[in-house]
RNA sequence: GGGAGCAUAGCUCAGCUGGGAGAGCAUCUGCCUUACAAGCAGAGGGUCACAGGUUCGAGCCCUGUUGUUCCCACCA
């Protein structure tokens, strides 16, 4: 005996050892190999928000799985790896840990708040790349990124100058999404509409010139204060009397105007609606065509507007710097300093006393909320940075549209397309400390505003030294968006750069495409030239076994580490890759999980197996020179594995390359193989021994480069244990498809026998017969020769004493198996029992002879033999000749009962 | 309002370009057959949601219906 393995495989004791020799030897490096293919995979940078769960740990999976496979099969393999600052996310985690300490951000200012921020960074960041490398990931460690480092920082500031100066980024007085709890604008891509129970108010407004009330309704009617039009549509005629009229405005007792505006829909409501352009997208664009007033009643943190706000808005006003639509902000008054909801009763209140409700309408309405903290979204008109998306969209469009890239499954480039011809202008300038600063100096003294990647010293116009930076970042989401060139060194042209984008693969789960996909796609089409990558290849989401999604409100989140810890690496990556197929959802329980690693430990037994029979110094892998049927039969599976695995992972099937694999080990290799190869384990012929076992750890050693992707420690641990030549799987060639292991005929040789097998089998088991109540096998077949070579194998796997083959045998008293190809006798006289024998006969005559109807009736169909492919009707023809015979066999038993 | 996915064994899901329905788990029956009881050998269980259509042939393609999930959309 070689070398022993434990009774069960234990990953906890594995693959961390493992995992260390990996990186010491530098594995995972990309060395930039000239002349060979590359294959690049940019990791999806997990938020440094927290840690590693079900999601991460499938799409790691499947990114380790490309890149192992295409490691193996020979290209200059790189996965870098990084993670993300996620800006709004991290920021509010820092402040809520910091509200628990008592203090505030703004108490501790922004230097002192960006260092706690790094910290943060050090600690979740440091403990997100832990999680990844328990997973097994292969990421190339020495090229780490992070969105925040020197390089990412100075091509978001290349970006942020290039489009400034390309008139693609500008800054303005535009509608943005509030996020009140967040303080900061958030991008539209970032608001998620909840179904939420609301009312229809509907006001009256008394119309200034005729005295006449009119009715309008309102979903938000604490806006109202801010009101300063109602708008009806010039073609309705219920209300052309009113053209060029005012209405009074109710508790403030201001006169706006009547406008006529096409968003005012006549078959809606009663086809008023009241303007206002400073809390509504749609009111805004209205009081821009009509030049109305936009007046802000709402402060950025949720509360009605008061003197305070009012003075400093004036001051902005006085003093000349209001830019294009700077919003008048309103001093409400009493309702000043209430939040939002708060406004809300207290207006109601007022309008219901004041005789100006005329109807409370209960209604479902969506309701934007923040993606992050679901607060509810109060549309605002502020000041931000938008980045034009018009000129942008066209090329991302295009180049999908071409074939550069493409998505997987399909159906999702019409995801991507909606998203891209629906995109407007994307705002990307956030009120939070932790990001990307943006890059703009304003002068105190001028208003100039400069953008400049250096800083700026002294204002160009009018050299004033009075310059503030502005205090804003920008979304995590425009980092990200260069993400697959910032690390390789852009703008720089670097050697990494040159040689490894475009990148290959991006994987990523469908929730993900308009936020971060498209983004790239135009990042990179504008500053590169390039597609950032060739392929998208999509995942679901990982739901738990009850199909909810997994969140932290639920409290249904499974953390892959307890996974691991549970079951191992291996087995947890096994359940990720299996039955999951690209784009649809998974769920996941630890009953799946424990399958998996059922499979892990018969793998890990198999070896075991073959290594209790090997020699000290047994021979590296190889193809020994005489073959026995069972080899070779083995070995043309092997060989048809090969093919159809690397086919399934070159199409990117990776829960079917998977699949197969389980099957072939399981049921080809273990459950067959293992044990025809016994027979020559035991026998007294060295030369049959040696066979058999330099074919076990051929066709084991391969199979294990096979599954290294989906399995990496428990194969390399095998291997590694086996007679092997080279340092580790992990580098080994991927196997080859091979013609010399085509070995058809003795594969169906193999198959007539093994088919008999189970047939016996499957008599005994009917007859409740134990297997170690051995019996004589006679054998009346037309292949003497094939079933003369496979004796043994019915000793061995059908509990046969003896075998022999006699054509044209009869016995009436034995009991009868028969398949297509035989007719065995086990003579077991206690145990035949000829009434319930001949039910048994007649049960499968009906059932042959469903068989031969149904191929009849096929190839009694002319059209059917006239249009379908020769090749099929042949078979047709030859299953049917099989049939018959068997269903002769079937009657000579029955007769020759009759007659006994 | 627009778009997409899903509907297959009791449960969870595969089924790649149309050629007699598969796996895992669960159930039932026998086995400690010296790699593995986290195992071995067997068994039962499906009008592939429904209705039409195309085809020699449909789980797969087309049309419609129902149920379900998701995405997108400024509907006051």
């Amino acid at each position: 005996m070689a070398k022993e393995l434990e009774k069960q495989y234990n990953p906890k004791t594995t693959e961390e050892r493992i995992y260390k020799t990996w990186v010491e030897n530098k594995y995972f490096h990309a060395k930039r190999e000239e002349g060979k293919k590359t294959y690049t995979i940019v990791i999806p940078p997990p938020n440094i928000t927290g840690q590693l769960h079900m999601g991460h740990a499938l799409d790691n999976t499947l990114q380790d799985i490309l890149i192992r496979y295409h490691r193996m099969a020979g290209f200059d393999t790189l996965w870098l790896p990084g993670t993300d600052h996620a800006s709004i996310a991290t920021e509010a985690k820092i402040v809520e840990a910091m509200r628990n300490e008592g203090i505030t951000k703004e108490e501790i200012g922004r230097e002192k708040f960006l260092e706690r921020a790094w910290d943060w960074k050090e600690k979740y960041g440091g403990r997100i790349i832990e999680q990844l490398k328990k997973m097994g990931s292969s990421c190339d460690w020495d090229r780490e990124r992070f969105t925040l480092d020197e390089g990412c920082s100075n091509a978001v500031k290349e970006v942020f100058v290039r489009l400034y100066e390309k008139g693609l980024i500008y800054r303005g007085n535009r509608m943005v999404n509030w996020c009140p709890h967040c303080n900061t604008s958030i991008s539209d891509a970032e608001v998620e509409y909840e179904e939420k129970d609301s009312n229809f108010w509907h006001l009256l407004y008394t119309v200034k010139e005729t005295g006449e009330k009119l009715e309008l309704a309102t979903t938000r009617p604490e806006t109202m204060l801010g009101d300063t039009a109602v708008a009806i549509n010039a073609e309705d005629p219920r209300y052309a009397h009113l053209h060029g009229c005012h209405v009074i405005l109710p508790l403030l007792n201001k006169e706006i105007p009547i406008v006529c505006d096409e968003h005012a829909d006549m078959t809606k409501g009663t086809g008023v609606v009241k303007i206002t352009p400073a809390h509504d997208p749609n009111d805004f664009e209205v009081g821009l065509r009509h030049n109305l007033p936009i007046v802000r009643t709402f402060t950025y943190d949720g509360h009605l507007t008061g003197a305070k706000e009012k003075a400093q808005a004036d001051e902005i006003r006085a003093s000349g710097k209001a830019t294009q639509n700077e919003p008048e902000v309103l001093d409400c008054g009493k309702y000043a300093g209430m939040t939002t909801l708060e406004a809300r009763k207290a207006i109601l209140k007022d309008l219901e006393e004041g005789g100006y409700i005329k109807e409370i309408e209960p209604i479902k309405h969506d309701v934007g909320t923040c993606y992050r903290c679901h607060s509810s979204i109060e549309p605002m008109v502020s000041k931000q940075w938008f980045v034009r998306m018009e000129p942008l969209a066209g090329p991302a469009i295009e180049s999908v549209e071409k074939g550069e890239i493409k998505f997987i499954p399909e159906r999702f480039t019409k995801n991507y397309m909606s998203w891209m011809r629906g995109t407007r202008d994307w705002c990307i300038s956030r009120q939070l400390w932790w990001g990307h600063r943006i890059p703009a100096w304003y002068c105190d003294d001028c208003g100039e505003t400069v953008v400049s990647k250096t800083g700026v010293d002294v204002c160009p116009k009018c050299g004033s030294k009075h310059l503030q930076q502005d205090p804003d970042t920008l979304d995590t989401w425009f980092s990200s968006a260069l993400w697959p060139f910032s690390t390789l060194g852009w703008p720089d042209e670097t050697e990494d750069l040159k040689h490894y984008y475009p990148t290959n693969t991006l994987v990523t789960g469908y929730d993900i495409i308009g936020f971060w996909v498209s983004r790239m796609i135009f990042s990179a089409l504008e500053y590169t030239g390039k597609p950032p990558f060739d392929t998208v290849l999509i995942h679901g989401l990982v739901r738990d076994a009850l199909g909810r999604k997994m969140s932290k409100s639920l409290g249904n989140g499974i953390d892959p580490l307890e996974i691991i810890d549970k079951f191992g690496a291996d087995a947890l990556r096994f359940t990720l890759a299996t039955g999951n197929s690209p784009g649809n959802d998974m769920r996941f329980s630890d009953e799946k999980v424990e399958a998996s690693r059922n499979f892990a430990n018969k793998i890990w037994n198999a070896a075991r197996f073959i290594l209790m029979n090997l020699d000290e110094n047994e021979p590296a892998p190889h193809i020994p020179e005489e073959l026995a049927i069972e080899d070779k039969w083995v070995l043309s599976q092997y060989n048809d594995l090969i093919r159809s695995v690397t086919d399934s992972l070159d199409k990117y099937e990776l829960g079917l390359a998977v699949q197969k694999l389980y099957d072939f080990i399981w049921d080809v290799f273990c459950d067959w193989y293992i044990e025809l190869a016994k027979i020559r384990l035991n026998s007294d012929s060295e030369k049959a021994k040696s066979t058999a076992k330099a074919v076990l750890v051929y066709v084991m050693s391969n199979t294990l480069k096979l599954l290294h992707p989906f399995m990496p420690f428990i194969t390399e641990e095998i291997w590694q244990t086996l007679p092997h030549c080279g340092e580790s799987i992990m580098i080994s060639d991927w196997p080859v498809y091979s013609k010399e292991l085509e070995f058809k005929s003795e594969e169906s040789e193999m198959e007539r026998v093994m088919t008999a097998i189970k047939a016996v089998r499957n008599r005994r088991s009917e007859m409740n017969v134990a297997p170690s109540k051995k019996a004589k096998v006679i054998i009346d077949t037309a292949f003497s020769e094939t079933f003369k070579n496979g004796a043994d194998f019915f000793v061995r796997l059908a509990s046969a004493s003896e075998v022999e083959i006699i054509p044209g045998y009869e016995d009436n008293t034995a009991v009868t198996v028969i398949t297509a190809d035989a007719r065995i006798y086990i003579p077991m006289d206690e145990l035949v029992d000829f009434k319930a024998e001949l039910e048994r006969l007649a049960k499968e005559k009906t059932a042959v002879q469903k068989d031969i109807d149904f191929i009849s009736n096929k190839l009694n169909n002319a059209n059917f033999v006239a249009k379908a492919p020769a090749k099929l009707v042949e078979e047709q023809r030859e299953k049917l000749a099989k049939y018959t015979e068997k269903m002769d066999m079937i009657n000579e038993a029955i007769a020759k009962i009759a007659n006994r």
